[in-house]
RNA sequence: GCGGCCAUAGCUCAGGUGGUAGAGCGCCAGGUUGUGGUCUUGGAUGUCGCGGGUUCGAGUCCCGUUGGUCGCCCCA
């Protein structure tokens, strides 16, 4: 063996046993989930041209100014690995024609990238679920989507430590006039805002508002909100949600400090947030974006989607106790190799009936029963000369110790 | 991109003020003839993350580096 130390890259973990199960779970829930709204699954290229990005979630962003996995191919293109799937899933919907029948319901599952610096609840190579409604402007399409979410999430067992939270970012003449309001707000008392904020005055003064700096706390409380800044286009679309949340049964609260880090929102915004997680607190997020699918090339396309975090899920089924079991198996134990033909014929009849089985390859009656017991098998399945010529095998229960003689013919059905 | 803490067997961790490594679990083999989970006997395993430095001598001190972890920024 070399002696070099292989491990796996910075910010990438390897998902195995009980983490692969929950990261598993979490999908097959969304999946089934979305299934129920009326979702289809979408598979868009783990990586797209740069310009995918670039363009879509606005060039200051972090993600694209600081966090993209960017690089030239073989043929000098610049591509990138996907750091989300919305703009990916927007462009598809353009390359594909698809913006002459609307609306769709899209749901998404699958690895994103971003160069960050890993901590608790955020990796480099991370995974998302996602929901989206493309070419809908209703309002009842915003609430639809955060209903599927809202489902998921109760369907994993962990709505009782995750809260859902909206606001509105407005329109464009709303979002300008309020951004106007806290410039003039906050460039009074410039001195006093904590150093991120200053800069944030400069690049997206929104941002002041979810500062967690105590300093900046107290320039925040009266700071003006969004409510006297918006137009009556914009007011009527978050009434009409509030009240489609509603008449969904959701439990809501309304956060003004939600700002999504993402330039392609408008009006709605939302999270599902956790104190569970430490300081990633956000679990599944999302907005509409009204613009983002002309930024592709495509006819002015209202959408709304989110997207969630399946290792932030995974680690509240972890701390929840809610991994799943594993399977269990039966396993067939020959007594010696005289009675492996048999032993193989029962194996495949009983995988053709639908029962999970193995056989382990080598050991006496000792250690395989050893092993059975070791992998959690629930039952085995002896046979020996005498049972071979008799047609039966011993059917050993695992879990009470008792063992009984079954037929050979009968033996799936027990274990059925 | 910035900061705190950490890095010893497969895993969880011990190893006062420096003197060439230990436990539990796990793993392997037994406790005679076709039966696991309990019990019992024995055994293997580490270039103490990596690279320098101080020292007669470093797992133990110093610097660097890589990785992990937690936090900031930002985000799922």
């Amino acid at each position: 063996m070399a002696n070099i130390k292989l491990q796996p890259p910075r910010g990438t973990r390897d998902l195995i046993g009980e983490e692969f199960r929950r990261h598993h779970h979490v999908i097959e829930t969304a999946r089934r989930i979305a299934a129920l709204y009326g979702f289809e699954e979408w598979a868009t290229p783990i990586f797209e041209d740069t310009r995918v990005f670039a363009r879509g979630l606005g060039e200051t962003s972090d993600v694209v100014s600081k966090e993209m996995y960017v690089f030239q191919d073989r043929g000098g293109e610049s591509v990138t690995l996907r750091p989300e799937n919305t703009a990916g899933v927007c462009r598809a919907l353009v390359s594909g024609g698809l913006t002459q029948s609307l609306p769709r319901k899209v749901f998404y599952a699958g690895p994103m990238f971003r160069y960050e610096r890993p901590q608790a609840g955020r990796y480099r190579q991370f995974h998302q679920i996602g929901a989206e409604i493309l070419g809908a402007a209703e309002p009842l399409a915003d609430a639809e989507v955060i209903a599927c979410g809202h489902h998921i999430i109760r369907e994993l067992g962990l709505d009782e430590g995750v809260v859902l939270e909206v606001n509105t970012l407005g329109d464009a003449p709303s979002r300008d006039a309020y951004r106007a309001a806290l410039i003039a707000h906050f460039s009074a008392n410039r001195d006093k805002l904590s150093e991120d904020s200053q800069r944030r005055l400069e690049k997206n003064p929104l941002r002041i508002i979810d500062s967690k700096e105590a300093q900046d706390r107290a320039l925040v409380a009266d700071a003006p909100t969004i409510e006297t800044f918006l137009t009556d286009a914009a007011r009527a679309h978050w009434d009409a949600l509030r009240r489609h949340l509603d008449g969904f049964k959701l439990p809501w609260r309304e956060n003004p400090r939600i700002v999504r880090g993402l330039d392609y929102y408008s009006h709605t915004a939302f999270e599902f947030v956790t104190d569970r997680l430490g300081a990633q607190g956000t679990v599944m997020g999302g907005g509409r974006y009204d613009g983002l699918v002309e930024e592709m090339g495509g006819p002015p396309t209202p959408s709304v989607g989110w997207a969630a975090g399946v290792e932030r899920l995974s680690m509240l089924l972890e701390r929840g106790g809610l991994t799943p079991a594993a399977p269990r198996l039966v396993t067939v134990i020959p007594v010696g190799e005289a009675e492996e033909g048999a032993a193989l014929a029962l194996l495949q009849s009983l995988r053709a009936a639908g029962v999970a089985a193995e056989m382990g390859y080598r050991g006496n009656l000792k250690r395989r029963m050893e092993r059975a017991n070791k992998q959690g098998a629930r039952a085995a399945l002896i046979l020996g000369e005498a049972e071979v010529s008799r047609g039966v095998a011993q059917l050993r229960d695992l879990d009470a110790g008792t063992q009984a003689e079954v037929p050979l013919a009968e033996v799936a059905a027990r274990l059925g």
